[in-house]
DNA sequence: CGTTCCCTTGAACAGGGTCAATCAGCGTGG
DNA sequence: CCACGCTGATTGACCCTGTTCAAGGGAACG
């Protein structure tokens, strides 16, 4: 039942020693789907959860359209949800960094409402949706972290809407770069110093943005001294006033 | 348990001839909660619904922080919903008719993320989360149903994002009378003739336009025989065109 | 009957889009 | 090895959509 891609664990997969190869071991559990189990509770998510499916560059997880089966974690790497309305418009709706869970747009019509790109090589932890029904059943916790999960993305996705219709170009762009760091924060990596997964044209259309005003807005900001950024490597010189403009009234 | 404040229903609560008492009878069921429920299942569905709360226009159901404890259907009237950010500007996040559900965003952290407050006289119906975690656990139906739920309010959310940050003020407004149209036709009203329920106000807010824009706007459709409106009353006079005008591609 | 709220309309302005040119990296193939 | 084309990013000049500012109308309500 579980698709465990790894050669050197001969043994079996709840040893704790082997890092990574299940979630009571993982690192990110402290910040993944695990967070809200007990211990003898994550051992049952473990046994649901399928691993070892590192995509290369480009490779769909899933596209829109797609029966929706499973709901996904980035465990490395990054990825990129963006949909394609009927005129051919495309959107960006998100950008998954380790320890985040994607594909939850596909339950309410059991068809993925995006598709799922990843933005570098990425290995990502997939997790049967019926098999989380059936845990959710038997496990409060389960059920309650799930339905907590969900509405968290409602209001993520209600303050983007927020961000795309009322805030300048500036405030957008501040208020990534202010996301993407304290998302590094909690994964205990620099939130001063870090690489952008994404292209210009990815942060232009996720933000609501043309890449040329995208651009401009990094210049401005390496102008100003607020940071530095090469390419798509970014060091933040002063983050404060970055959340300042970030969360600027309009 | 059941906070019912009808004076004529001596009998009792599962009686379906009184209509509207319960949730079996009510005529919003085919599109409300019970949806995705049998028969039985109703029935324990209308256990925990607590009903008669008729709120006057500018009444608040709920306010953002307040601590969370229930969902809400809206049975008549109609209600909008706001969320005020940290530097003081407010954002419409939604409009809701009767047989929708609001007041999930406070799932995630326990609190509402938004304010909702009655546009006109409205009847809801409260039903309290903790009851509906419960009758989850049991009816496997219902928790499908609420993650359903759940996941296409993403899915709206991110597609009004779409709408918000790639679509014209035109595109923008064709769209929501096109939802609110559609929306009435599925309550068997007229999907071309009816009452915007919101002040110009709301609608630019939530559409990420000033009021002139969308005063402009209407006064345009209007110019171009696509619709009449006198303050509030719409005449849909060409659906197809506000339809396409609605999907534009850009 | 005056005050207030909501809406409409006009005129001028500006933020970001569009169009265009340039450049840097990078893989390919001669 | 270098020429070539391709993709992604930067920068400038101009323009357009929607905002801002301002004035005025009309319905509701005390």
């Amino acid at each position: 039942m579980i698709a465990v891609s790894e050669k050197n664990a001969p043994s079996t997969k709840n040893c704790p020693h082997n890092a990574a190869i299940n979630c009571a071991s993982c690192r990110l559990s402290a910040i993944c789907l695990p967070l809200a189990l007990a211990q003898d509770e994550i051992v049952q998510l473990d046994e649901i959860v399928q691993r070892g499916r590192p995509l290369q560059k480009g490779q769909h997880l899933y596209r829109e359209g797609d029966t929706f089966t499973s709901i996904y974690a980035v465990r490395s790497g990054s990825v990129k949800a963006y949909s394609v309305s009927d005129s051919g418009e495309e959107q960006v709706t998100g950008f998954y960094l380790p320890g985040e869970i994607l594909g939850m747009d596909g339950i309410g019509h059991n068809r993925y409402a995006s598709s799922a790109v990843a933005m570098e090589v990425a290995a990502i932890c997939e997790i049967p949706f019926a098999n989380i029904e059936d845990l959710s059943g038997k496990l409060p916790n389960m059920q309650k972290h799930f339905f907590k999960l969900l509405s968290q993305e409602i209001v993520e996705d209600q303050q983007h809407i927020t961000l795309v219709s009322k805030h300048t170009a500036e405030e957008r762009i501040a208020s990534l770069l202010v996301s993407i760091s304290a998302r590094n924060a909690r994964r205990n990596l620099s939130p001063l110093s870090f690489r952008l997964p994404m292209s210009r044209t990815d942060i232009g259309n996720f933000l609501g943005l043309t890449i040329e005003t995208v651009s401009r807005v990094f210049s401005r900001f390496a102008k100003q001294g607020l940071l530095e950024i090469d390419k798509k490597e970014v060091t933040v010189l002063d983050i404060d006033t970055l959340k300042r403009v970030a969360s600027l009234g309009h």
